[in-house]
DNA sequence: CATGAATGAGACTTCATTCAT
DNA sequence: TATGAATGAAGTCTCATTCAT
């Protein structure tokens, strides 16, 4: 197990990060052959953000990853140095590009803020929530203590502008007038963690979840928390 | 701390009221060899809780649990006959014991609601949230697809008395009038999610967590989340 | 694996073979109290023979043969210092009694040597090939070359002696007439050996043998051999 | 010595026809580590061979056996999953080849069935029961219990055909007026059973056995018990 | 004497990693 | 670049043996 984080924190694979965002808009001068080429280091890292959200990092096997990925056990090496690296790298790019693709959504938004929390909260779901990538969360919340060096990764890369967004946001209600004034940290924090717990809980249980009976609809779940948190549970009068 | 002896420590530990007959026969020197006997699988199932929970079960080494545990490698395997009996040894014993604590608060209340659910709420950070227990949630999170009879345990066990209690309580303050009528379900786990987000982020991160500034302190965090889900968010007129 | 046989050649365990003729012949002073006290090294050698025998050295479990002796895994090793002293014990045992009991039924014989021949052979079936005594054979075969001093005390105590009276019951037959002159030693051993074989092989695959469509029937089989030895395949015209 | 490559190795050597294609480009230069990959199972089941015909299943070590075959621990699991499939692999292999070797002596065969049976003798001497194939009977002989499986398919492999042959050759000699009739069952098992009790024998004790003083010559064995089971040890007139 | 808890060397097996091709 | 045969460290588990009771 790493107890400590090697020399070489970061996996010295060509160009396996780079491109994520490249390949969300594509450029027009790639030429076909190097597409295929440079697409390698993503489908192992796809493949291997599907282990290792199954089985951990010490329960993921690369010879499956290589087998899922549809190359052997050697190629894997090719890319990337060790098991670690690989790990990151499914990390790191798995990390990114989801929540730039969210982060959009806040901007220039016309209307009422509890508006923008409902459609921001469906849009997360949909961009993330119920995506592969939700794994991550499930995944980091495993490993922390053994990569540090993730762990603070995830807290720049997610966790902070998550926060700042969500900040933003309350600001934007009180502001306009809709809320009252509260701590913006921990209410952020209120309000956003029942979807990341959800994500991590339905990453876990699949979709065979008997919790409270049916499985969990995570529209209802969500359109349920935001009504709560913004009217509350107590009777109040009609203004 | 799970120290505290669970009643029914594991399926697979043998035999282990043997010296019964000799406690019957009251020597006044306690036999030092039978003595552990009985405290050895506490103590074994102690120490892998703590390695569980860091390296998840994959990753936890033996050696380190019999290390953790001042007993030989050999010692773990007279009590647990894989290292997959000793982990649900260690599911089952803590969660039981902090279950049933906590859930004799919320019996014969007196009192609001609203204090009913801050006080739980705080008893349970205090008996659960906080301790390694909470880990355990952590811990099934991650391996619920390789340990599917654990998953459903931790379900019957944990989830479903959880939200049955949280049925309860949400079902008084309507009784009471304190509270307009809602989904109990749905409302029950946006209720509770994140406590058990936060125990399960802390057990994560440790004390090092740098979120949105300094630790979250959960006292601040419960007590903000029930101000917002009972009152909510929006400016509402006194009554 | 014992490949050099260990300085102690002999096992260390208190009178555990010296008394085995005792038992054969019950001896007229032995307390009842001391008999009991004697016979836990008797039977916890009937135990290990039937283990050794089913599993090989290697493969006998001490906790096992414990067991089937009805004391605990600790006792085994009060008596004997360690598992090759008890595989030891176990041949010694069980060579000794079983070929002496035969050998008396040669001596002294009246009649034919043909009739001598055919009654011996039945009764080493009886006393030996057809009992768990004779899995010894099968044991040695194994274990030869692992315990080359139980191989030669096997060659001293068993083969030589068998040989000898082969010998002397052939020379009888030349001796009288009826046989012609042959080697002694080779004769001897195409004579025996079938009997051997078969014993082996019933020890290996039990009664549950469809070698040539039902079971061997030892006695037939013993017939039919001497029928052949003495007579030979061959047309003969009567005498 | 078993290092003629049978045709079917092994059931759990993994696909060793990979470079089938390569083979089918006429390269001059050899490849050195596919060319291994063919000839390693052959190497790891000969090493195999000989080290659980001298120690037993339990007693054999695969660390040894890797060892002499010249390769790594780790590469004896590559070819095969378990030591229980290495074993069989070696039962298996050492069965076939043989055994077709000797069943083709005794077709079509020309003159006296006497000379048919002392030539069939001395060629299973010389092709199975002087090599280390003859192993392979001592080992099931101990093992047959453990493998219930294997010594099943001894019987249909080896004692079922060999007892077919011996009727075969019986009922020639019949046939011909050359023999008396006889059960050709027990008959067959009465002629053939020395040889390979003495092939099972000379295994276990190896050369320096000195059963009736000098080892125990086989030819002489063999004239010796055929003269005997032909013509009988009685005096018989000159026909 | 008898027990059985405890030990630790050693067994089989896995798997990340290397490297010749 | 891609492969997969080969490796050996490390892991889980077994079991002969010890020893306090």
């Amino acid at each position: 197990m790493p107890q400590s984080p090697p020399p070489n924190h970061s996996s010295t694979a060509p160009n396996q990060q780079t491109d994520t965002c490249q390949s969300a808009r594509p450029t027009l001068v790639t030429p076909v052959r190097s597409r295929r080429k440079d697409a390698r280091p993503h489908e192992i890292v796809a493949a291997a953000l599907a282990e290792f959200v199954d089985k951990g990092f010490a329960g993921a096997n690369v010879q499956a990853i290589a087998k899922r990925a549809g190359v052997s056990k050697g190629t894997v090496f090719v890319y990337f140095e060790t098991k670690q690296d690989l790990f990151k790298a499914v990390v790191r790019d798995n990390i990114a590009a989801p929540l730039n693709t969210w982060r959009d959504v806040t901007r220039n938004y016309r209307g009422s803020t509890r508006d923008l929390i409902v459609q921001s909260m469906h849009q997360w779901w949909t961009d993330v929530g119920s995506t592969p990538a939700a794994g991550i969360s499930k995944l980091l919340m495993q490993e922390a203590a053994n990569f540090p060096e993730l762990a603070q990764f995830y807290q720049d890369e997610v966790v902070a502008p998550g926060m700042s967004n969500m900040r933003d946001i309350l600001q934007r209600g009180i502001d306009l007038g809709e809320f009252r004034v509260m701590d913006l940290d921990i209410t952020g924090m209120n309000l956003f963690s029942p979807l990341l717990f959800l994500a991590m809980w339905q990453q876990a249980m699949g979709d065979k979840q008997p919790i409270c009976g049916p499985a969990i609809d995570a529209r209802q779940f969500i359109d349920n928390h935001v009504s709560l948190m913004l009217d509350g549970m107590c009777h109040r009068p009609a203004i």
